[in-house]
DNA sequence: TTGTATGCGTTATCAG
DNA sequence: CTGATAACGCATACAA
């Protein structure tokens, strides 16, 4: 357990001041090349490793960003966080992950957390029953940027970054539509959350549009867990009539939809045709594959990273842009077609 | 953007010390009760909130730690890293979460990112090329304590958490051996690490001790990929005589090869019996249900996580335990199960 | 039980 | 281009 080695021990070795030293190590201008590079040898020499509590104490930030997102095991959600670990990482900014288990007091607390840890920036996905943005008052108060992703409430002081969810829906209902299908079931989350409430806008556009029936009976609101799944197929098996199309808000239930109502003898695409959402890595392992809606996870989280780093850095006016939309794209498998253009065959 | 309230500013509104306050707000024993509660409440009440930077740089600790696991997006590792988040959380630690993304070369650079961060102990599943522990010399040179967990290398200063894979794969293979099957391929990932390593030699050993044949021919290294699951289930078609039984150390690779046998003509389980492992979620979506192996990553991230903090708090010697072995379980699902009981029947 | 004084390692300001 | 010096906010040894 060696003593560990400061800028003092470097600028005697040196003859040189501390002061020098510190500006040589952090690149200052007003500063000689070959003292930089004799520094820097030194530095390396000696096994120098700058004091970031020190340096943070100093400056008033803390090269640290803080994510809550509602879950850390989710396909969706990892691959969010490997997209904002990459800016980060390239940036030289830690990242404080933490999750708010779906719950707003989980969050609360999370927010007090981050807020303690002296964040410099926040990058936040909610809970399924947050209705406000009041716990991050102190980090308005403070001028500590918060961007929202995925699941937002658009605000005034914080970037948005989502896809347009009631386009994405409308896209899944009009292609249902477009492969002859004339009742077709919704199935959501959480109508509090962004997501699901414009997912669910989107489906009943398509529906009006095309001057087909809704209504309560073929909109379910559930958890979309694999529970919800499974009741799914005995409600429709209950119905007199039961749809032939099926739009979820979600891969992973739909995946287990598919599944199920094979087992109970519906075929699928050709009785009931599915349509899921987010792409989840599921969707190419079943059978058959689900059609869906791509999502780009990984992008998500490095726009957002990077849209707080460059705001960090005065590079972005958080007041100018609002709202950041990513593009979705339907991606069509065999759970949805049911027109198969026999025109690509050789 | 109202100025930061710190320990001299109670202490001018109390008439007390900074020590004082500062003693009282870390519950000091030879600290007047009132007085603590009066500081206490005062803190509250001007919004204070302590610098964890000064802290930080007083003391000798950071209150951090650094994880680094191969990959962010997938399932289990999201377990893993959910069960250290709670645990964290609860002892007031943070994590600092980075990927490896499989190369030594990125895991080097993040070994270092955490030595600058001083973290005060580091949690580490390896690469898949890692073969061996140099890069975190400096971490054992200072003493600060290092848990493998899941992808490990034995070595004497520090704790691995792991099952014990060997067995795993016994137990998978000895199933598929009582399911009826004779000729038994093996899917398995760089036998560099434990894991593959580990179930490939309890496979052999199953073999082994109920006379069946297995070599070369039956032992599959691949990345465990989408694609290598497809190019598996080519191959076994190119096999004069396919095997009646598979094990693959990945269950989504493992759903993969299900979805792809079906659809050449195979039947499973009567052709082929499958058994996987992770016991992920897509285990239970496809048909039929995937048997696997169970393997508990939130319990093993919770483990993980509280050893080290033990440790860090003088309640554990690392030195005293060096191998934390997980129980793993054999789910047994439709994928394996030739030898229907039908006793179970009403 | 409380107060005084000091230093943790940096960086920013000011002066040369 | 470089140096001296003063914070940053806290925790502790020592004193009372």
């Amino acid at each position: 357990m060696q003593k560990e080695i400061t800028i003092y021990d470097i600028a005697k070795q040196l003859e040189l001041s501390p002061a020098t030293v510190s500006r040589a190590l952090n690149d200052h201008p007003a500063i000689n090349q070959n003292t930089k590079t004799l520094v820097a040898n030194k530095a390396m020499e000696m096994g120098y490793r700058s004091n970031m509590f020190a340096s943070n104490l100093r400056r008033q930030r803390t090269k640290t960003i803080g994510v809550i997102v509602p879950r850390l095991d989710s396909a969706f959600m990892s691959t969010v966080l490997s997209g904002m670990e990459k800016v980060a990482n390239e940036s030289s900014y830690n990242l404080i992950i933490s999750q708010s288990l779906e719950s707003v007091t989980k969050e609360i607390a999370n927010a007090k957390t981050m807020f303690d840890s002296r964040v410099d920036g926040l990058l936040v996905s909610l809970a399924s029953d947050t209705d406000n943005l009041d716990h991050f008052n102190t980090f308005f108060r403070k001028g500590i940027p918060l961007i929202l992703f995925d699941r937002v409430i658009a605000q005034k002081n914080c970037i948005n970054i989502v896809i347009d969810n009631q386009k994405a829906g409308y896209d899944a209902t009009i292609h249902l539509i477009n492969q002859g299908c004339k009742r077709i079931l919704h199935v959501t989350g959480s109508l509090k959350r962004n997501v699901y409430a414009d997912r669910l806008r989107g489906y009943k556009l398509a529906l009006l549009e095309h001057g087909l029936t809704g209504g309560a009976e073929l909109e379910r609101s559930t958890n979309l867990t694999r529970q919800d799944g499974l009741d799914l197929v005995n409600y429709i098996k209950s119905m007199a009539i039961p749809p032939d199309g099926l739009f979820i808000a979600s891969d992973f239930c739909a995946a287990t939809c598919i599944t199920a109502l094979k087992q109970s003898g519906f075929s699928v695409p050709t009785d009931i045709a599915v349509v899921g959402f987010n792409d989840d890595p599921v969707s190419l392992v079943i059978d058959p594959g689900l059609t869906t809606i791509h999502y780009p996870g990984q992008e998500m989280g490095e726009i957002a990273a990077q849209s707080l780093i460059n705001h960090l850095n005065g590079l972005l006016r958080l007041s100018t842009t609002n709202t950041i939309l990513l593009n979705h794209e339907l991606v069509v498998r065999g759970s949805s077609q049911r027109v198969v253009s026999q025109s690509t065959l050789p």
